[in-house]
DNA sequence: CATGAATGAGAGTTCATTCAT
DNA sequence: TATGAATGAACTCTCATTCAT
């Protein structure tokens, strides 16, 4: 857990013991919930899976949606502390930084292929946390962007818009070459998209 | 139903009375999946909404799931037709035909919020389908992306990256601007992400 | 079912088949809950019991205390209709009138031992039910004996004491004598407790 | 605890340490039992109400249902240590000494709605101890009018049709104007019962 | 073709009780 | 003695699907 914010939805543990049945639980679920969805995964399969027995699920958490949104907001705090070192180390201009950044993403979406399906289920399942994980998002590009037009490295006006498509564009990649593409080179996709970003089409 | 690939998942109504008991059908499920999702969406719902009786549904569909994948390929084939023309009539820049039909998509997403999420939702509970609409809607974007290759618009040689990252930015901005916030100034919006795609931030 | 009542309750089935398989989970309910209680009755068991798939329930009761309070609703509605012929067939004095309303309810008692426990346990499961019940019932009781006194043939005037204490002296001694012990001679009881009535301990 | 009939149910602590808390679990039962009835109180919720932890309970209870029963003696003693001074003291006739028996009870009652409470559910819980207290009830009464008649200050021959009958009415009118209506003037209620009971309504 | 009653597998959830610490 | 995590049977309820009428 990531994050302090899902506090009220899950029970804290007590013992040590309690604490390796919980993550056995979380572990179980994100694993559950990604391969089968939401609504195909089943509280009696994640546990069979965590090896613990159905009635110590509702000993951490109130409800399989409950749980669903810790993880997502979990989730979301993992994607974000995965992306914002190779942000910080970046050294050159704001644009290769936002490429870097891609690149990082991806790397992170193909190897946590559930976390994915995750995130973007949870616009269906628990609509609040999806919307506050994509506006957290698009916050934190748009600060960057502007940022770097303080710093003269813009050649326009940055806005939401800015940011939307440009984290609708990442997601998008993630899901074709991270996703469902298990052979693309993502360095190389990073390099296109930031090509794409930086100058244009025309 | 715009596609003949959904034959098999709804059968074919031998009478005119038929014919409109089946598109009543559509029509309540297209509404109560928009509304409410698939999973919480159900059968004896929709045949309500569609004042017919509850076994009538199995006259005309499979199972639920078959009648959302009609829905999909139906919603499908609607939002192509609707940015077809658009693209067709066009007779600026590539890129601008790009923008146009960004703000025709942005329109279309949000008159028939529904379907964006039927679509959406489809990656969960129709990942064929889901992939089939996105792989050739990606095919589109490209195909005209090398025709304006081809007549020496583009500054660079398209791929499927830029493909895939035109779609994404179109559907994000789909779902910020058109679906969630019913306010924006689409038109301003088109522009904006348009002039990122011609000239890039840098 | 004796009352329009509970009409909100429970679904009025449309077909011939429908209303018989209502009245079997009704009437399978009232000797699972007569036996069993409340809690300890299931509704696997009542279909069981009335020979019906288990979902068949839900498609004529809301829930298992839905059933609770229409059964409830429906015996108060049959201790009312079994006691009411009596007190208009009664041609002898008012008091005497109560005596044999009491032996009346204490045969009802002792061959509907279930309806006894039902509404008893009203009292904890559906405590609105259980009160309009014994509020229905006292208020009868009172305007029996305001009928009498008008005509002069009580000593005292009656109130809501009156009624409450002669509809306990009857519960208990439908509990006592119905229901506890099957032998008792059920006249000599009630004309014992009549005796009572008529002249107090004095 | 007022009596040793349920030695079995509980087990008596041998510290002084384990006294409070089985005390301490005692009243939170009473209270929880009394607010919430014997299905919908918990033992965690007890024992969170207790301030013990949840093992703590099997220390000293067998299970819940024992508990209950433990607590339907504890409380049947407690109505019987309440009413029986009231008894003692009084000096006038027997009939007026069961008015003011009455009007203790409804007192009683008013103050310990959840003992009433718990004893009228245990008619569905723990059935041979509700018989029991009901049957010792009776029999005490009975046992005064029986000294009352051996005194020649009653005009009838005492039986157990009278014991219940009396039993009955004081329990309803505890019911209605102890538990119910928390307005009621006691003293009237009793007043109007006991010349009832005295001289009847004829 | 239309109707709606019937079906039952399967889901989420509760909670008395056990037991290792 | 105290603690609280672990257990799993049992329960209520849902709903896609079948089928007799």
């Amino acid at each position: 857990m990531s994050a302090e914010s899902s506090a009220r939805a899950l029970r804290i543990p007590r013992t040590e013991r309690g604490r390796r049945t919980q993550r056995a639980i979380l572990d179980a679920a994100a694993a559950e919930f990604g391969e089968k969805g939401f609504h195909d995964s089943s509280i009696v399969s994640i546990t069979i899976r965590a090896g613990v027995a159905l009635g110590s699920f509702y000993t951490y958490f109130e409800s399989k949606e409950a749980l669903f949104k810790a993880l997502v907001q979990d989730m979301s705090g993992r994607v974000r502390d995965q992306v914002a070192p190779v942000l910080t180390a970046h050294t050159g201009g704001a644009v290769e930084a936002e490429g870097a950044a891609l690149e990082a993403f991806l790397r992170f979406a193909r190897s946590h292929k559930e976390i994915y399906r995750i995130i973007d289920e949870a616009e269906f399942v628990a609509p609040d946390d999806w919307r506050a994980h994509y506006l957290n998002t698009a916050a934190r590009i748009l600060e960057r962007l502007q940022a770097a037009r303080d710093r003269g490295e813009l050649g326009v006006e940055p806005n939401e818009v800015h940011a939307w498509a440009i984290m609708g564009m990442n997601v998008f990649l993630g899901l074709r070459f991270g996703v469902m593409d298990a052979e693309a080179d993502l360095g190389e996709v990073a390099a296109a998209a930031n090509a794409l970003l930086k100058d244009g089409l025309g």
